[in-house]
DNA sequence: TATGAATGCGCAAACGTTTGCGCATCAGGC
DNA sequence: GCCTGATGCGCAAACGTTTGCGCATTCATA
C-alpha cells in the first residue's frame, strides 16, 4: 500500500516510484519502461498516496476549516456549500465543524482544526467572544468571519448590508402608513442585531416616528423567542400595527403569536422580516423580506480566504458588505383601526 | 512550534517532551519538576501538536468522510449535522464533500477522501453507480450509505421506509374517495423512487384502483421537473383528481403547475407528498406529507459507522429502515367533479 | 581509447510525532 | 562495598512521503 511496496514490486527505488507517481518523470529523466513498470505496480497493488505523509513533508495540509453554529440551518448550509465548492475547485478539502451555538465548543473546535494544520479558516462565530479568533489570526492563520462579526477588532468579515435592508423595510412600513411599529430582535449585542435595529430606528426617526425601547423585544434568533416576544409586545401594546422581525425564525414565531391573538396578517398586523425562507412565496401569508444573498456571502468569504492563503494583500475594507434585496409580498397592508375603536372594514 | 523546540527550551529530550504533553508522565515516571518545565516551555512558545504527524505515526487519522449531493439542501444538511455531532463526540473530525449530483464528482471525492486516510465514510450517493463504493468497502473502509441506496449489492444502507409512507399516503387519497390518481416521480431507477412508486401502485391495486403507466410522470427530484410533469399530466389527463408527488421539491412544482392551470388545491386537486418542508404548516396550502425523520437517518448512519469502525459486528439487515410519519394537513379533499361536468360546489 | 556530456536512477535526510528499549543515577539492604 | 530495585530520562527507529545531490552507465566526440 505504500511507495515502498510499489518500488519493490517494480524493482526500483522509492524515490523513483515517488517521482513517477507524482508525474515528475519528465523533469527527472525517467525512462519510459521504468515509468510503465511503476505505474503497473501501483495499479496492481492499488496504491494510493498518503495525503497525511505528503502534508507532513510538504507542510501543506490542503485543508480548510469551516465552523458554523448549526450545519442543518439552511443559511449556514448554503455558506458551507459555497466554501466547499470553491475549496474543492482549488484542491482543498473542507473540515466542517458545528459549534451548536456554543462559545466553548467553538473555541474547542477552532483549536482542533488548528491542530490539524488547516491552511485557512472560515467561521460564523457564535458571536460572544473573539479572542480565540484574534489569536489564530495573530498566529498567521488566514481567517475570514462570516455573518456575525464584531464591531471592533481586526477580523476580516463578510456580512450583509444590514442597515440597507433595515432601512428599506422601514420604508415599506412607513409608506404603508404605519406609525406604531414594534421590533422583534434577536440576540442584542451581536453585530447583525444591533446594526439592523439601529438602522431601522434611525430610518423611523427620519420620518418622525419614534421607536420606544419598550417596543423592542426579544432575546434570540429563534422561533420560540420570536413568538414569546411578539406575544408580550402585542399584548402590552395592542396599538402596534406592524412588526419588524429580525429573522425568518422570529417571523414564524410572530406569525404563531398573531394567530394566537386572533390577529390576521396583514389585515390586522403587518409583518416584515430579514432573511428569506426557501419558499417564502408559498407561505401564508407570503412575507415581505429583506433577502440576504447567502450564496454570495459564502462565495465572497471563500474568495477572500483563498486570496489570503495565496498571499494576496488584505483588502482595504475590514467589513465586506453584501447587498440585500427587499422582496415585497403580501404581509404588509395599511394599518387598520383596531378593536379598541371598533369599525367595520372590508377585507 | 514543534516538540523539538519545546524540548530544547525545557532542556529535555524530545521523547520526554512528547510524553509530558501526551499526559503519559505518570506511566513513565517523569519528575514533577520536569513536567512543569515542559509544560511551561510548551505554553511559552505556543506549542500545538501536529495532528498530521500524529496520524502518520499512529495510523489513525481520526477523520470521517461525508459525501452528499448538495450540502445546502436541508435534507442533506441535517444528515451531515448529525454525523458531525456524533463524530465530534467521539473525537473524530468530518471532511465534508459536495458531489453536486454528479456521479464523476462523487467518485473523485471519495478517492480524495480515501487518500486522506479517512477511517469511515458516509455517502448519500448520486445513485447511478456503486462500484467505487463497493471497491472502498472491499478495501476494508467502513462505509454507510444513506437515503439513496442500491437494491442490489452489499452496501450497508440507512433509508426511510418508503413503502410504508407511500402506502399510507395512498390510503389517505383512497379514503378521500380518489380513484384517478397521478404520480409525479423523481429519477426512475433510484431506490427511493422505485420503492415509493411500487408501494403506491400496489396499495392502489389492493383497492382495485389502477395506476396506468401514463399516469406516472417526471424524471427528477426537482421543482422544475415536478412542474413540467404536473403540467403535462394534468393537461393530458384532466380527469385526474389527486397527485402523489415523490418529494417536496416536486410538490412545489406541482403547486405552481396547478396554479397555472387554475386548479385550486385541494378543492380542484388533492396533493400528497414525501418529505417535509421546514415549515410545511405555514405553506399555502399546508401539505399532507409522509415526513421522513431526517435526523434519525443521520444518527443511525453515524451509529452504524462508528460501530463498524470500533469493530462491532455488522448488523444483520443490510437495509436499515427509518419509519416515516404521515402528517395530514389541508391539501387533500374529496374529489370534486371537474369542469367537464360542471356543477356547483360549496368550498 | 580516453573524455565529456547526457541519461537514468538511488541515497539519505527531513517533515513531527510516538514508543520500545536501555542507560544512568541513587537509596537502601546485605 | 556490592548488589538490587526504583526512579528518571534519552536513543533511535518508524510512519510514508519528497527532493537535493551524487553516482553509474552509455553514447558520441575528439
Amino acid at each position: 500500500m505504500t511507495l515502498k511496496h510499489v518500488a519493490q514490486l517494480a524493482g526500483v527505488s522509492i524515490a523513483t516510484a515517488s517521482r513517477v507517481l507524482a508525474d515528475k518523470g519528465g523533469a527527472h529523466r525517467i525512462s519510459d519502461s521504468t515509468v510503465a513498470a511503476v505505474r503497473a505496480a501501483a495499479k496492481q497493488i492499488g496504491f494510493r498516496h498518503s495525503h497525511l505523509a505528503r502534508s507532513l513533508k510538504s507542510g501543506q495540509s490542503a485543508l480548510l476549516g469551516v465552523v458554523v453554529p448549526d450545519v442543518s440551518n439552511p443559511f449556514f448550509a448554503a455558506i458551507a456549500r459555497e466554501i466547499t465548492l470553491a475549496a474543492e475547485a482549488k484542491g482543498y478539502s473542507v473540515l466542517l465543524a458545528d459549534s451548536r451555538e456554543d462559545d466553548a465548543s467553538e473555541r474547542r473546535l477552532v483549536n482542533q482544526l488548528r491542530d490539524r494544520r488547516i491552511e485557512g479558516l472560515v467561521v460564523c462565530p457564535v458571536g460572544l467572544t473573539q479572542d480565540h479568533l484574534a489569536a489564530a489570526l495573530d498566529d498567521g492563520l488566514p481567517l475570514v468571519v462570516v455573518d456575525r462579526g464584531f464591531a471592533d477588532g481586526e477580523l476580516l468579515t463578510v456580512t450583509s448590508d444590514h442597515a440597507q435592508g433595515a432601512v428599506a423595510l422601514a420604508a415599506v412600513l412607513l409608506q404603508a402608513g404605519h406609525r406604531r411599529i414594534g421590533v422583534l430582535q434577536g440576540r442584542a449585542g451581536t453585530l447583525v442585531n444591533d446594526e439592523r435595529v439601529a438602522a431601522f430606528k434611525h430610518a423611523l426617526a427620519a420620518a418622525d416616528v419614534r421607536l420606544p425601547t419598550s417596543y423592542i423585544r426579544g432575546d434570540a434568533f429563534s422561533e420560540i423567542a420570536g413568538q414569546t416576544a411578539a406575544l408580550a409586545l402585542l399584548t402590552q401594546q395592542p396599538g402596534i400595527t406592524a412588526l419588524f422581525a429580525l429573522s425568518n425564525q422570529i417571523a414564524l414565531g410572530a406569525l404563531r403569536a398573531a394567530a394566537q391573538l386572533g390577529r390576521v396578517v396583514p389585515r390586522d398586523l403587518s409583518l416584515v422580516t430579514f432573511d428569506d425562507l426557501p419558499h417564502a412565496d408559498f407561505l401564508n401569508p407570503p412575507l415581505t423580506t429583506a433577502c440576504q444573498d447567502v450564496p454570495a456571502l459564502g462565495r465572497r468569504a471563500a474568495e477572500l480566504l483563498l486570496a489570503r492563503i495565496a498571499g494576496t494583500a488584505r483588502p482595504r475594507t475590514r467589513m465586506q458588505r453584501i447587498a440585500v434585496t427587499v422582496i415585497e409580498r403580501a404581509s404588509v397592508a395599511a394599518p387598520a383601526l383596531l378593536s379598541t375603536t371598533p369599525r367595520k372594514t372590508r377585507s
